[in-house]
DNA sequence: AAGTGGTCTAGACCACTGC
DNA sequence: CAGTGGTCTAGACCACTTA
């Protein structure tokens, strides 16, 4: 005691010590940190020492290793808008896809595609109040953007509404499955979602091939047709550094 | 060579058993995983291995860490619902603050709160349209469910407005400030709320109590009167442990 | 007082990157 | 091939919790 202050974990100050450098400019977003060896030197610490600052920035979101070749700033800068108005009517109506509604540059595309018909897993099946006797077509794809997975997403719609019809084939055609339910007199009217975000398991973290310190945002939406008839029921898997979420409402 | 496989590193060994112990629920939400020490032993490991291990399921929000006493079990269960519906004139209109609205038990507690007169920071500035010359009152809070912080959230509304108004005391009354700028005649009618998610800065980490593998949820939304006036900017900062976003809207 | 996780040291070998 | 981060070992001391 008396030293005149709290006591400081040397891997916490050598994190902070990067975190201002990093906070005011000085170091940006491809940069190249210090690495371990440098921070070893500098600071006369252990590897390990050294090592524990850098996981804490990466755990934070502020910096990626690249093995091999170093520890490099990252800055969080999301790419793409994903609003309610990707939903509306004259976009899907027109036949044109969802994602044409997005502002920005290069559109997501489909990069996998499976689709199959199934008994309802749990919840998909209370979203779409069937029963988990009740089958499902199951479209699950990944979306990518210039070759950077950013989202997986599943659908489910009841099999009695979509079996025999685009809905369960690859290819759905202009407008998508909505286009397809509204032809067959389905047409959604009313969306619901749901929003929180999560750490990703190893799996989506493999597939969305996330850094760490790169947290997902997921996605439950159920779409209503006429009568409040619930048609269709999607879970999706956002990378949160490609996604901000857009909403507009009335008072 | 010759081993038949793919190397498997120790500690993504051993964290992979703990996990799929977790997902077939031999081990629970509170439950004590097997520590450093018993994992040692078990794998013939190094410390350094175990707690490898241990920190892997931490950072993916499936463990904390309880200095002295083990590490535990958490599954991911969040409380509150934070939706559109919160906002609608029915609820502040009626002079009751907007969180009456949501569903669940207990409401969230403003538990320390500061108001302040300043120009307006960058990002508020440019949602108001205004200069960053102009003044904004910034209201500060931290809301708390039973004692536990849960969010963080800043208001910023136009000085113009505001000043020599409840708005910019402590207590704004019933109903809040969207109720104020109503009787200012400056009613709120539509909204848009931007969403993201990402990692806490240490910072908010202690502020709302946050454990290793935690990402937060931020809501940005600007209030708009009458003729598509900006009236009030608000910043938001979640813990995703206490809350799932929902949204309603029309094809 | 015993056990726990958190910090730290001082080594080692590996796979990968980039010149 | 030199340098990098990733994995791993085998110790040590500390602050904290629990009983």
């Amino acid at each position: 005691m008396g030293d005149g202050g709290v006591r400081q974990r040397k891997h916490e100050r050598i994190a902070e010590e990067l975190r201002v450098q990093i906070r005011t400019g000085q170091l940006t977003d491809g940069d190249r940190l210090p690495g371990e060896n440098a921070l070893m030197e500098m600071y006369g610490v252990a590897r390990m020492t050294a090592r524990q600052a850098l996981a804490d920035l990466q755990n934070e979101g502020l910096a990626v290793a690249r093995k091999g070749s170093g520890v490099y700033v990252r800055t969080f800068r999301p790419v793409r808008r994903f609003g309610a108005q990707r939903l509306s009517k004259e976009v899907w109506g027109a036949g044109r896809s969802v994602w044409d509604a997005d502002t920005s540059s290069a559109p997501p595309v489909v990069d996998s595609l499976t689709v199959t018909t199934e008994p309802a897993p749990e919840v998909p099946a209370r979203m779409l109040t069937l029963s988990t006797d009740d089958r499902v077509v199951v479209r699950s794809r990944r979306y990518s953007i210039n070759g950077e997975p950013v989202q997986l997403a599943t659908a489910y719609i009841p099999a009695v509404l979509a079996e025999g019809t685009p809905i369960a084939e690859e290819n759905t055609g202009p407008g998508g499955v909505f286009a397809r339910l509204a032809d067959l007199g389905h047409a959604p009217v009313r969306f619901t979602e749901e929003v929180y975000a999560r750490m990703p398991t190893p799996q989506e973290s493999d597939e969305l091939r996330l850094t760490t310190g790169t947290p997902v945002i997921c996605v439950a939406r159920t779409a209503f047709a006429a009568g409040d008839r619930p048609v269709e029921f999607s879970e999706m898997t956002l990378s949160s550094t490609a996604y901000v979420l857009s909403y507009d409402f009335q008072a």
